[in-house]
This record gives structure tokens, sequence and C-alpha cells, in this order.
DNA sequence: CGTTAACTTTGCAGATGTTAACTTTCCTTA
DNA sequence: TAAGGAAAGTTAACATCTGCAAAGTTAACG
């Protein structure tokens, strides 16, 4: 008679009735722990407590969970950066405000990638070779990457308070992403991977230095960088 | 009779003669095609032709086997990277020869990680933790990565050329790594995996110029970056 | 001729993804 | 309100991969 129920007293029920978001969450704890390579269906069935098979009722295949695991991760990492700019008060005049908020952007996804290593190696596997629609369209990086709107949104203020020069406008959010997004990696699986914390904020002020340095216009604007 | 020939006709010698190094090709080959997790004791030993305990002759465990893979991977980036700045005719002005050769070094840097992504990823596997001597000497950094000997060697022409600002030499190698690499591992497993040549070549130049104005002291030296 | 290094055979123990067929529960419909 | 179909689970099983250890075999070398 108690085999219904689907409050408390003993058993779970029959249906879990949110197992697809239980896995996601268990992928994503899963990845936390042991990067991508531990989001496996059976073990996340495991953590939910429930058997491997019924995670097929949700996704298609391993492939699949881990895409949605993949989604999760970069989701957080948006958080944090979010989280962290919410926090920050603006500056009083407009281009500090803006180099203020670039940097604060950085740092948020910086310390996202150290106090979380698994979720944001995983946040940023390869996709897999499948589902790739080749559209080359900026929605679709946006998609894939929600920290890019953050990096546009910045960098157009950073246009408008006349500190980043016309020219360089196009390209910004790549140079200033690659800088970030290579220091976290350096710094997460990277030679530095051991480094005491003193040095380790001297190299982010060092790189988000050289971020907002290079974005504005200079006298070094026409260095002579042949292309091949 | 014919059991000990070393020479051809036939069945190999019961002695590889050179085992360990074969394996390491192997090694090498199989991260080249799957990456690390691609780089298995049995794949390795399958490839040479030898039973996989044959492995442990000469490697402790499949981490070690790994591990030299890493390494080798890393020479051929270092090899790429010199090779391409062998190539190229230094500009006669220094300053300009010594930009010149940081951007040549980045190109190259970025066109290994195009072209041979599986040994790039495996050349970045984060230091197994276990053979982590926790020292913090720059020579550690370099013996893990050899790409770090060049950038050095550049910036300090940089520097001498009277290019690189003095305030902004001592991290300036991982200001500018950290854009190369963040640009690598963006277009190799990013967001910008499958991107149009053209595209990718202006994200490039884009980015070794951040790099090269971020490095030079200009009117912006005196950035409002407010540590945390 | 014997010691020893290099390699093979055999075999265990533990993972994993995935399919097929069955069971329990819910929800709709007559 | 009872029936019946569909949805969401479970059990069982297969095929395949992995690392690794123990013990035997081959050949090289002093």
């Amino acid at each position: 008679m108690n085999s219904s129920e689907s409050s408390d007293e003993g058993g779970r029920p029959y249906h879990h009735g949110d197992l697809r978001n239980a896995l996601v969450d268990a992928a994503a704890t899963l990845a936390e722990e042991g990067g991508p390579d531990a989001v496996t269906i059976r073990a996340a069935a495991r953590a939910v407590g429930v058997t491997p098979t019924a995670t097929y009722r949700h996704f298609a295949n391993q492939a699949d969970l881990l895409h949605a695991a993949k989604h999760e991760a970069m989701d957080r990492l948006a958080g944090t950066i979010l989280d962290l700019l919410a926090s920050e008060k603006p500056a009083p005049h407009p281009a500090e405000a803006a180099v203020q908020r670039l940097a604060a952007a950085g740092r948020g996804y910086i310390r996202f990638a150290l106090a979380q290593p698994g979720l944001f190696r995983t946040a940023f596997l390869r996709p897999h070779s499948g589902d790739a629609h080749p559209s080359t369209e900026i929605s679709a990086i946006l998609a894939e990457a929600p920290p890019y709107a953050f990096l546009t949104t910045v960098l157009d203020d950073l246009r408008a308070a006349g500190w980043l020069a016309p020219e360089l406008r196009p390209d910004a959010e790549t140079a200033a992403w690659a800088a970030v997004h290579g220091l976290a990696v350096l710094l997460v699986d990277g030679p530095y991977g051991d480094c005491p914390d003193t040095e380790r904020d001297r190299l982010i002020n060092a790189t988000l230095g050289m971020v907002v340095r290079g974005l504005s216009g200079g006298p070094a604007s026409d260095a002579p960088l042949n292309a091949e």
C-alpha cells in the first residue's frame, strides 16, 4: 500500500520525478571532482541512486550527458563572473569604471578556474565532432560561451569612454579573452600549477595590465607585425 | 638457427633493441591521433608489435608512459617554434627584429596547436599529482615548458631595444605566453573551433598586436587596475 | 656455462557503453 | 470508475576495453 507513496516514509518512488536535472547535477559534481573523464553514465546514475539504463530515457548516450555537464559548467562560470561584477562598485570616471569591470570579469574568470578546475576543464571541452553545426555566426560562439557577452558589453563601454582605440575594437573580445583564458589554463593545468598565491596575483595583474594597455591606442599601434 | 637473426629475414628478433624509444614514438603517434586519452599501455605495445607487459620493462606504469609522451609532445612544439624562428630573416632595426621574432614565436606556437591538436593537448596535460616537486623555481617551469626559454630571450632583446618598458619586464613572459596559449586553446578546443582561415589569421594578428602594444610602456601604463 | 635482462603467455579484476526485454506507475480516455 | 496505453524505471546480459601481476621462455653477455 505504501508503494506509491511519493512523500517521505521509506523507499523512494519508482518515478524519480526530476531525473534529468538530477543527472545533470550529478554529472556536474562528477566533473567538479574528477574532470570531464569522470562524467560517465554509470557514475551519474550511481550518484542519483538509479539504474544506469534509466539514464537513456533522458540522454541519448554518454556524449549527450557530457554535453549537458559542459553547459552546466559554462553556466556556473558565467554565474561566478556575474556575481563578482555585481559586487563591484563602479569607479566615478566612465573609462575607469569600464577598465575596472573588464579586470573584474577577468579576475572572476580566473577565480572560477582555480576554484573549480574540474568544471573549468569540462566547460571548455572540445565540442564532440558530430554536434557541430558549421555556423560561424557570432551568436553561435555566444551560445557556447556566455562570458563572451560580458566581454562585448564591457568593451563597448570601454570604446564609448574613449579608451579603446576604434580600429582595435573588432577583435578586442578575442584578444582579451585569449589572454585571460590562457592565464587561467596555465595556472590550472600548466606549468604554473603550484604557484604561491602572492606570485599568482602578480601574474594576474601583469596579464590584465597588458590587456588593458594593449587595447588602448598608443605609440605602438603601428607595430611592425608582418603576417606570414 | 635463424632465430637469433637481428637483421632482415622474417621474424623480428626477440629483443627489440630500442623498445623504449619505439614506445615513446608510438605513444606520441597515439596522442597525435587521439589525444592523451589514447595513450594506453596496450595500444602503444600493439603499435610496436610487442606484448603489453613488455612495456613494464621500460615504464613503471601507464602514467609514466604518458609522462614520456607529454615530454615528447612538448619537445615537438619547441621544435616547430625553433624551425619557424630560424627561417625568419631579421628586420634591420633591432626593435623591429625583436618584435618580429616575438610574433613569429607566437605564430609557430599557434600553428603547432592547430596542426597537431592531439599533441598540443598532451603537451599541456596537467601534471599528475604525485610527480609534483613543489619547487617554484623558474628552472622548473623552464624544464616543463621549453617555449618559455625562447620567450625569455626574445623579451630580453625587446627590453634591450628599448621597446619593452622596464617595469613591465618581470612578468612579461607570463602575460605574453598567456595570450598566445589562450588563443591557441580557444582555436583548437574552444568556441572558435571551426573558424574560417581568414578570420583566424585576423584573430591571431589582433592578439599578437595586443601583446606587443601591451608590453610597451605607453600612456596607459598607469591604468586603474585595482587589485581585489 | 650460468646469470640476468628482455620479452611472452596467461589470466585476473574492474571498468565502461549499450541493447533487449520486463515491470511499475501514471495519466488519459471511454 | 475501470481499462489500457505510454512513460519511466529495473534486471540481465553482452562486448569491449583497461591496468597490472605471476610465472615461464628466449637470448645476450661476461
